[in-house]
DNA sequence: TGATTATTTTGAGCTGTTCACGATAAGTAC
DNA sequence: GTACTTATCGTGAACAGCTCAAAATAATCA
């Protein structure tokens, strides 16, 4: 990942603008953030945009692979930069906060359940539930 | 599963009453329906009422234990009847349809990760993408 | 049968997101 | 550098799904 936004955006055939640049910037520095905070994180630098423009650029992004979109029940969408490594996530029950998590036995145990019920299967995404640390402390 | 509902709600702890009973049996003849379908379902019965309710009575039965609550990524929640049993959820990506997967390798393999970044893992939850039978013959 | 308390109803309201469309600016050719 | 084309952004409205609160109702127990 030592590739140049600028280069990314280019390359995945989306103009370099701005807000991208941005959006991308705030989205390394805080992983798992969700479209409010990080509207709120690029108002506190030099760009300043609405929450229905962050949503449009974060849509884009997704549809050309530079960022990934998870969706845990109970929590607005977050996203996240680490595409195209099938890691997974843990989620706190009590704060929502989100953690990553490794593939656990190298490759994907779960990608071959013995019945399908039909479904051509693609993909598979584990979600952990538990505490957070701070949490669990209190 | 041949305990008689009222006596499954009563032994949660929950009042038997007509609503609880008729979406109790909408989820058992129609597996991870949304709540919108159950209230149409349940109309075309002799228990009408509002989506409210139904949200309201779901939540109830979903903290009884008596249903499982679901949330696939960008569809609304859905309810199954199945407790206890860890399966798991493949989904289809083209029309949301969804379908019961066995839990894998008999049992969760991906319930010990390496690495929890400080978190207290309680559960997971494997969740599968791919086209279902009908979406692929498209 | 009546009292008590869980449940349902109803209406309002909320969050997160999508849509549509005009305004703007990035890229490209000259 | 200038003009052009088209992607992108901003704005406002709207939406789905769900939650909340208070009054009305009904299930259970004595």
């Amino acid at each position: 990942m030592d590739i140049p936004l600028t280069e990314q955006l280019r390359s995945a055939g989306l103009r370099v603008t701005a807000g991208r640049l941005a959006i991308l910037e705030v989205i390394e520095r805080h992983p798992h953030a969700d479209a409010e905070s990080i509207r709120s994180v690029m108002a506190t630098g030099t760009v300043s945009t609405s929450i229905q423009s962050v949503h449009n650029m974060l849509a884009d992004l997704a549809a050309a692979g530079l960022v990934r979109r998870i969706e845990p029940a109970g929590s607005p969408a977050r996203y996240e930069r680490r595409v195209g490594d099938n890691h997974h996530h843990v989620v706190c029950t009590s704060c929502g906060a989100v953690g990553d998590v490794a593939c656990v036995t190298g490759h994907a145990p779960c990608l071959t359940p013995s019945d399908t019920e039909g479904f051509a299967i693609a993909s598979a995404e584990v979600t952990f539930w538990g505490l957070c640390a701070s949490c669990a402390a209190a």
